[in-house]
DNA sequence: CAAGGAAACAATTTCGAAAACTGCGCCCAC
DNA sequence: GTGGGCGCAGTTTTCGAAATTGTTTCCTTG
């Protein structure tokens, strides 16, 4: 769980190479199965074999990447199965903790909802070099506004599953071409979940949620070159 | 995730020492809070720094253990407060585990829980030495039967959130006295359980099983020494 | 020619020690 | 008397090498 690490000023190469081997693997650069050899890591980060061995297994415990014992690493495989499973999954948690956060919500979260789809509305996605350089700022965001819609639900641990659950969903994503997101206007269904958040319309909301994980399922499922 | 982790026929020493760590911390020997210094725990499990670094690294990313870079680690504190977040959301997810697991168990699932059911009720719990001595084997049937229960909920990922709140929650038991549980039938609100899922009554099964969480949640609440 | 087994090879896992960092007490200047 | 650096002891983190495990290859044997 991501609330279980207190980051302090000071980082390890323990924590660089977690960092790093958490980007390359939801980033799509490191191919879902395949096997990570110490070696190559090392010479890939440039860290020694005890700092990337604690990544690994800190990235094994929340299900990035499969340990077998005495036969090292591999990137967790990606299927349409777990894909599928993923979204449902997703839906469920989120909508109970969005349901939560409706009813519980003071002014502060409401403005908080606002404040972060003001942001990444400012930022557009649709422009070219975005989703080439993929600096990760518009994920940022969106994560973020996502976050801020379940942030009142008053349970850091279902919001730890679904940070965990959102990371997940991302790494299928970058997996499938990049362009194939390029025809849908996300920031519509943002608007549109945020003002029925800020009427406190539950289900309304819920189900505008679902739909819109339901949409990137599909898309990352049709377009995905998946086992 | 339990799932990302393929269990080989040899086993490795950090396995060995996440294994026995997870046990002391879960079993209530290891205090919440405590510093855990790597001297002291190879000494206590005969094993070297590496296996050991291993394993807390694993217990951090689920919540086990609190990791501070450069200071080390220490058992997670344990809570009223977080207690009940606990509680609040095992019912929310485990809801939904058994609401989906009513309606897509198959027959072969319905015998799972009845075998489930059944062994646990051969195991008659209020025996004094099993409080005592606390060898685990009532945990594992009585964490069997719950899983069998969700099991056929077609989310590995919700079995796998569900499993880690359960050893929270065993932590928490563990913590407050044991004597405290004696009093309780839990064997009749179990049956009752079994009775509403093999009836396919999916709220009545719900209400019961919120109820069963609840009453141990509060039994820790008013026994436990929490800060 | 196929099957079994031993030896060489490759990769992971573990160890012991060195390096880096934190916390704390101490001393000195102000 | 107070505050700010300095160095020491204890701990964590990292490295490089040794030990272990798994895999492949090649030779022997039936």
């Amino acid at each position: 769980m991501a609330s279980a690490t207190a980051t302090n000023g000071r980082e390890t190469l323990a924590s660089i190479a977690y960092q790093r081997l958490l980007d390359d693997i939801v980033g799509g650069r490191l191919q879902p199965g395949s096997k990570l050899r110490l070696q190559f890591l090392t010479e890939r980060y440039a860290v020694g074999n005890s700092p990337l061995r604690e990544a690994l297994n800190r990235l094994s415990a929340n299900g990035m990447v499969q340990r077998e014992e005495n036969r090292g690493f591999r990137v967790s495989p990606a299927s349409a199965e777990e894909l599928s499973e993923l979204i449902r999954t997703r839906c469920w948690l989120e909508e109970i903790a969005l349901r939560e956060s409706i009813r519980h919500g003071d002014a502060a979260w409401e403005e908080g909802v606002l404040v972060a789809y003001h942001r990444l509305s400012k930022r557009n996605r649709l422009s070219d070099e975005e989703y080439v350089t993929f600096d990760g700022t518009w994920e940022d965001l969106h994560h973020a506004y996502h976050l801020s819609l379940l942030s009142a639900c008053d349970s850091n641990i279902l919001l730890d599953f679904c940070a965990q659950l959102h990371e997940q969903t991302l790494r299928y994503r970058n997996l499938s071409s990049m362009q194939a997101y390029r025809d849908r206007h996300e920031l519509d269904e943002h608007r549109a979940i945020r003002d029925a958040v800020l009427d406190r319309d539950a289900d309304e909301a819920v189900e505008l949620l679902r739909a819109h994980y339901r949409i990137t399922g599909e898309i990352a499922l049709a377009r995905g070159n998946l086992s």
